[in-house]
DNA sequence: CACTGTGAAATTCTTCACAGCG
DNA sequence: CGCTGTGAAGAATTTCACAGTG
């Protein structure tokens, strides 16, 4: 019952670190050896002095005066994230997006691999994306049980989304990426990350039309003459 | 200068509108003509008195003791988030995850309009995609001031997305959507949102890893043998 | 001396409890 | 009585300023 420490990472810095991974790596394959927090920050996106906080969760990593030595940051990310060793992965739901992230080589480099692309359509199956056959969904439970997969990436249609969720959970799955547009229940002990493609325009359109109100009455219910 | 009620719209609640939307526009299908916060809540997947909080910034508009109108506050969230009338939209970039997007039917009735799919790849031009034919990048401008875009998706190779984005604020975009893996540099008023797919799963492959940990010494760095 | 590491302040976001109304 | 609307408490996150070190 005695931690020794409490360093807990927050999930917002989380997100991040996969965020400095990816841009670590670019450096890494350009050859660099050493980066500051600065430049780091600037290529990532974010403010220097939150990058180094969000570092600091690891402990200290870097060289004061003169920066980070990529590799070593890249390890430590890796590790701290989870991917040291590439993690097996199955995606279920072979449509468009789910072909878009099956082929999308930044995974493999990244430490993901999908042992296992599902799709319910008999026409799809054979079907090579990234590397990998697609199988029929009946698979589903030979395929997590043979390589003891935990995580999943859902793509199917939204209508089919839970129950294929109830089959992923009942073969082992703990973990989820759904991207289909309904909030999946799951029990205790499961991690869901719902992702909304349509969001990200709704909140640009939201802060696009802000840009356009200079002089806007208060009511929006209603419109009244000006005198 | 006189503002009359500074009630401004927190970024996190607009998001979270987007989503209450979606499920407002299926429960409108179904004809349902009102819903209690509770089940909206779980259908949105967040806790009721959240998405309580999160309407009242547009104004009461529920009925105590009973709950919400479904048209009635669709409309209402519609048009807090300038989706009341479709929007044009451009999007750049037609790989897997750009077909996917403009393949995917929900953007239509939620408000935006690809008038314009775009790609460098002469063999992709002409195809045609949701409707929509593609045209080469050439025709961006065009595209553009033809019928007044403001918002832009980037699903390019991460490489010629900053050129792209140039090009797209050059012809007068101001907010964009960027899913290639870089950090793009735009002047003061224009707005990026960033968006890669892979940090969900980095996420989950975190928590699933944490998961895992139930004895673990503090030490990451050095592997010592147990008593 | 430049750049990291970090407490502490400021801000934003979430949750709670309950008042208020149909 | 049931469910909405909301101030106020609490938690999480971001920002800042500067001490500390190679």
């Amino acid at each position: 019952m005695s931690e020794p420490r409490a360093r807990v990472i927050p999930e917002a810095t989380v997100a991040r670190l996969a965020v400095y991974l990816r841009v670590l790596t670019g450096l890494a394959e350009g050859g660099r050896s050493s980066v500051s927090s600065g430049e780091l920050a600037s290529a990532a996106g974010v403010n220097p002095a939150g990058l180094r906080k969000d570092l600091s969760y690891l402990g200290p990593c870097g060289v004061r005066g003169v920066g980070y030595a990529v590799p070593a940051l890249r390890e430590r990310l890796a590790r701290a994230l989870g991917v040291e060793e590439a993690r097996s992965c199955v995606l279920v739901g072979m449509g468009n997006l789910g072909s878009a992230l099956a082929g999308y080589a930044g995974f493999g480099s990244r430490g993901f691999s999908f042992v296992g692309l599902l799709d319910a359509d008999p026409a799809r199956v054979g079907e090579v994306v990234g590397g990998t056959a697609v199988r029929p969904v009946d698979d589903l439970e030979d395929v997590v049980a043979e390589h003891g997969v935990t995580i999943a990436v859902v793509t199917t249609p939204a209508v089919v989304a839970q129950q294929v969720c109830d089959r992923l959970v009942a073969a082992g799955v703990r973990s989820i990426v759904n991207f289909a547009p309904v909030a999946l229940v799951v029990p205790a002990g499961v991690d869901v990350r719902q992702v909304d493609l349509s969001v990200e325009l709704q909140v640009l359109a939201f802060l696009d039309q802000q840009k356009g109100v200079h002089l806007v009455a208060d009511r929006e219910t209603e419109q009244v003459a000006l005198p």
